[in-house]
RNA sequence: UCCGGCGUAGCUCAAUGGUAGAGCGGGUGACUGUUAAUCACUAGGUUGUAGGUUCGAGCCCUACCGCCGGAGCCA
């Protein structure tokens, strides 16, 4: 048995396959079979010679399975290059009125068909991408003296902030789904050194939008002995180390979903580090505001351009005599009317956004907008770190010169991808952390555990998480997160 | 929770308040190399639900339901 594959090696030889048909074109005398296999995509040719293969082969539907064999050759008319001039083909499962044709479809009905989606070459290549990237998540790790500790999924209460964990009846108690492994991790650092955990996380945000999930995977490293400036390097080499990773392992897959890998290309340490101080006097400056002036009026330029071109198309439409011609200036025009609607709702937020960045106030936690505005000015990712201790974690270290700060690090994909790294050292004095936890008014009792760890050998510490999916589509540039795991779990969508 | 958009054939979408349409997909047929093939014919509808305005509602109004994505929150 061959794969798809392996075909440009067999040349001139016979092969045998075992896979799904995903199309069929057919003239008088010749039928072509589209059949993939999970390695790829083959173009099979029935000639009327062929006998029953040639009446098999047209009985055939889509997404039916199949053992196909016959003859591999070179042709220039056939997708890929190669092709099979088929001997013989025997069905084996039959498909009756498939569901997804190769016609576009809308998001809903594709998400409520999720599990026949996941067989279109595009989802497929995301899937390897993930793949290939979970796979270089924990090599980086493994090589470099990490040990795997998994972390428990149900946990009795909230690591920060209560409200956005979902509650589970643990044998009539509430108990909650875990959205760290952190705490636990710290344990296991002060036993192993190098240490991270790799599992789902559970959200109960109500967000709807296209960087959230409500279960989503998230690695986590914790380290022994490690300051703020470690921590930073860790996370920028982790990040290189996985973006390498998809570059060298996944150019066919970046190939099929378009993805720009210039951009790519360009994600070298060491990346642009800012205070969170800094970035907030950035977000004042001139250089700032002029930057997003000229993105208004580009963008605005952009929205004329596109009102004329649409006026065309119409036009085009209006006189078009062929159905073929119709049809495919309808999908240009639908499009570009998409297009038109979202920039027209984002020139209409403008100049609240603009403001909104001159009057950020020095304290509050950094918005979605803020991260959007600083990550397109420097274009790679960005390291943000020392934000003010209200808006973050009780855990965390304040800064030893400015009690107000805490020694933090995030890490900003470009490109408007968001938050893909939150990460700090740990506070590991026991009086200190004790006071901020009485502050916040916390109850120290099902904590003592995780208190006992600053009582017996404290040592400085930190890690951080990263969010596997937010960086998925980063990687691979998609519009949307729910496509970078297979059965995404969102606030209201539970099937398939 | 708030704000905005959408809901018409299996799918993707059209339709000045005036007889509900096209393409794809399904079916039948034609075609000896197709590239989301093409061409001809054919079947397919309680326009999300319930009210209201009107001589007349897919279109206007109200409420509800569902979906989308933005804010808040976050990876």
């Amino acid at each position: 048995m061959t794969t798809i594959a392996q075909l440009s090696a067999y040349v001139g030889r016979p092969v045998a396959l075992r896979g799904w048909l995903y199309g069929k074109r057919s003239g008088g005398k010749v039928v072509f079979l589209l059949v993939r296999d999970g390695t790829g995509g083959c173009q099979c040719v029935v000639s009327a010679d062929a006998g029953a293969a040639f009446t098999a082969a047209q009985a055939l539907t889509q997404e039916s399975s199949l053992h196909i064999h016959g003859m591999v050759r070179a042709d220039e008319r056939a997708p890929g290059g190669y092709e099979l001039e088929v001997a013989g083909v025997t069905p084996v499962g039959d498909a009756v009125d498939y569901p997804i044709t190769r016609k576009p479809h809308g998001v809903d009905f594709l998400m409520n068909h999720r599990h026949l989606w996941l067989r279109t070459p595009r989802q497929a290549a995301i899937l390897r991408v993930r793949h290939v990237l979970i796979q270089a998540m924990r090599r980086f790790f493994d090589e470099r003296g990490f040990t795997l500790v998994d972390t428990p999924i149900l946990t009795p209460g909230a690591a920060e902030g209560a409200g956005t964990l979902f509650s589970v009846d643990y044998f009539e108690d509430e108990v909650y789904l875990a959205q760290t492994g952190q705490l636990y991790l710290e344990s296991a650092a002060m036993a192993l050194g190098r240490v991270y955990c790799f599992g789902p996380t559970f959200r109960a945000e109500k967000s709807k939008t296209r960087r959230h999930l409500a279960e989503f995977w998230m690695v986590e490293p914790e380290i022994a002995y490690a300051e703020l400036p470690d921590l930073v390097q860790w996370a920028e080499a982790f990040i290189v180390y996985l973006v390498e990773a998809a570059l060298t392992h996944c150019r066919p897959e970046l190939a099929l979903l378009e993805r720009d890998c210039t951009r790519l290309e360009a994600v070298k340490a060491p990346f642009p580090r800012v205070t969170y101080s800094e970035a907030v006097d950035l977000l004042h400056s001139d250089v700032i505001h002029e930057e997003l002036q000229q993105a208004w009026a580009a963008d605005r330029r952009q929205f004329e351009a596109w009102r004329a071109r649409l006026e065309t198309l119409e036009a085009e439409r209006a006189t078009a005599r062929k159905s073929w011609q119709q049809e495919k200036l309808d999908r240009a025009i639908h499009a570009l009317r998409e297009d038109i609607r979202t920039l027209e709702e984002s020139l209409r937020a403008r100049p609240h956004y603009i403001e909104a960045a001159r009057n950020f106030t020095w304290g509050t936690d950094l918005g979605g907008d803020e991260e959007t505005i600083l990550s397109r000015h420097f274009e790679r990712p960005l390291v943000i770190t020392e934000y003010p201790r209200a808006v973050k974690a009780f855990y965390m270290k304040p800064h030893p010169d400015d009690p107000r700060l805490v020694l933090n690090c995030d890490v900003l994909a470009p490109e408007g991808y968001g938050e893909i790294i939150g990460g700090s050292q740990r506070e590991e004095d026991l009086d200190a952390l004790v006071s901020r936890m009485q502050q916040e008014g916390m109850d120290l009792a099902p904590y003592e555990w995780y208190l006992d760890l600053r009582r017996y050998g404290t040592v400085p510490h930190g890690g951080f998480g990263l969010g596997v999916e937010r960086t998925v589509a980063w990687i691979c540039g998609l519009r949307h997160i729910r496509e970078t795991i297979p059965f995404p779990r969102m606030m209201g969508r539970m099937t398939p």
